[in-house]
DNA sequence: TTGTCGGCCGATCGCCGACAA
DNA sequence: TTGTCGGCGATCGGCCGACAA
C-alpha cells in the first residue's frame, strides 16, 4: 500500500513509530482488543514489556480497504535499563521528523459524506478546497467544465469520476462513476472518503468507515477487522 | 437439510448407503477428488478398506446450495471375511427399500433452465407436470388464473413466486419473484431447478448446478466444493 | 459555499401475447 | 406443450438547477 495514502487514510490522530524505534508493549490491552478470549492470569506476564520496533508493514482490507499496520517488535533485553528506551525513542522520532520534510508531504482532504453524497442521485458535492488543491485542475473556459478524474484506490485499483463545475451558484461536483464506487465500496452516510495528490499528479482516493452503531446487525459483507482509528 | 430434498437434489443417480451398511472405502480416489496434493506412497495404504458406515449427515453448502453428504466410515475388523461385506450390505439395501415404501415417496420435479428462464424479462416457462403435481391447485375460474407459491429452500428460507396461467396457447408462467430468485442464487442457464410438494403440501425448492465450462474464470461467488453429481 | 429537494429524462426491468418448434 | 422474441408500460437511476442554511 501506498504509504503517503495509507497514512491519510489513518488520519493525523494515528502515529506509527519507525522502525528502530523503542516503545512499550501492552500484552493484556492488546488481549483486550482482540476479543478478550485469551486468559493472561495463568501465565505470568509483565503489564508492560520494552520492545524495539523490528519491522513495519502498511496494510489494507482487502474487503473494507480499512487501513492497518503489522509491526514486529523484539523484546529489549533484560539487563538493559529502561531508561534508554525514552532516549531511544526520541531519537527516532526526530530522525523521522526530518524524514516527513524530505519527502514533502503530500495535499489530501478528507470528507464525510453527506446523506445526499451516500444516498441522492448518485453525486458527490466536492468541496471547493478538495478541486481547487487536489484534482487536476479544470478549463474553465468551457460550458459547463467538465473532466474525467481517474484516482487509485489502496488496493491500486483505478476509479474514473465526471468531475462538473455547474449550477447557480456553481459548485464542483462528481457524477458519473460515482454511485457505482459508493456501491462498489459499500459507503454509507458518515463515512468519509479521502482524496490525496500524489508527487507526479496523479490523484488518489481512500476510505474511512465509520464506526457503525451498536446492534447485532450481523451484516454480510462485515469486516471481522478491529476499528481502532478515533 | 431436508432428506426429501436433498435426495431430490442429488437425483436419481446418486445413492448413499443407509447407516449400518457395509462399504469399501478408496483411499487413492478420495486423495485423487481431493486435489491429488495427498502422496500416499510412503504410508503402505490398501487400495480398498471395507468399511462400516457409522453415520451420514446430509448437508448443503451454504454459499452454492449445493448439497452433499457427510458419512463416518468405520474398519471392519481384520478376521472378518470379506464376505460378509457383501451380505451386509444386500440386507441393508432391503431394509432400506423397505424404509422407502413405509414414507411415500414425495412428487418431485427437475427442470433445467433454458436462456429465457435464465435471461430474459424475469419469467420461468412452467412446465404443466410440474405445476399440475408439484404446485397448489388453480383456481381456473379466475381470469386469468393466479395465485401465489411459497417455496422453501435447502436452508430453510423462505421465497415467494406469482404463478400465473396466461397467453394464447395457455401456459403455466412464474413472473414476479422468479429473476430475484435467479439473482440471490446466481442461476445461469444450464442450471437446474428442483420442485418439491412435501407430504403436508408444501412446496420445497432446490438447485442443481451445472457443471460451469473450463476457463481459469475466478469468479467470486464460486463455491470451492468438489462437484461429483452425475 | 454546499446540503437537500423536486423535476425530468432516459435506461432498465419485467409482464404480456404472438409466434414457431 | 413450451422456448424465444418484440412490444410496451412502470419503475428506477441519475443529472439538473432552485433554493436555503
Amino acid at each position: 500500500v501506498d504509504a503517503q495514502l495509507w497514512l491519510a487514510c489513518a488520519g493525523s490522530m494515528c502515529t506509527v513509530p519507525p522502525v528502530g524505534a523503542a516503545v512499550y508493549y501492552f500484552p493484556q490491552g492488546h488481549a483486550e482488543q482482540a476479543g478478550g478470549a485469551v486468559d493472561l492470569s495463568a501465565a505470568r506476564v509483565p503489564p508492560l514489556l520494552p520492545c524495539r520496533v523490528a519491522a513495519v508493514r502498511f496494510m489494507a482490507d482487502p474487503q473494507s480497504d480499512e487501513v492497518y499496520a503489522k509491526m514486529r517488535l523484539v523484546p529489549l533485553r533484560p539487563g538493559e535499563p529502561v531508561a534508554d528506551v525514552g532516549e531511544a525513542a526520541a531519537e527516532a522520532m526526530r530522525a523521522a521528523a526530518g524524514d516527513e520534510q524530505q519527502q514533502a508531504k503530500p495535499a489530501s482532504f478528507a470528507k464525510t459524506l453527506t446523506q445526499s453524497d451516500a444516498n441522492n442521485g448518485g453525486g458527490f458535492s466536492v468541496p471547493r478546497f478538495c478541486a481547487e488543491t487536489i484534482f487536476p485542475e479544470l478549463d474553465y473556459r468551457a460550458e459547463p467544465p467538465v473532466q474525467n478524474v481517474f484516482a487509485r484506490d489502496v488496493h491500486g485499483v483505478e476509479w474514473k469520476f465526471r468531475h462538473i463545475y455547474r449550477g447557480t451558484p456553481r459548485r464542483h461536483l462528481l457524477t458519473t462513476g460515482w454511485s457505482n464506487f459508493v456501491n462498489q465500496k459499500k459507503l454509507l452516510a458518515g463515512d468519509s472518503i479521502v482524496f490525496l495528490r500524489g508527487g507526479d499528479g496523479q490523484v488518489h482516493v481512500g476510505l474511512r468507515r465509520a464506526k457503525r452503531g451498536y446492534g447485532p446487525g450481523g451484516d454480510d459483507g462485515g469486516s471481522s477487522s478491529l476499528s481502532g482509528w478515533d
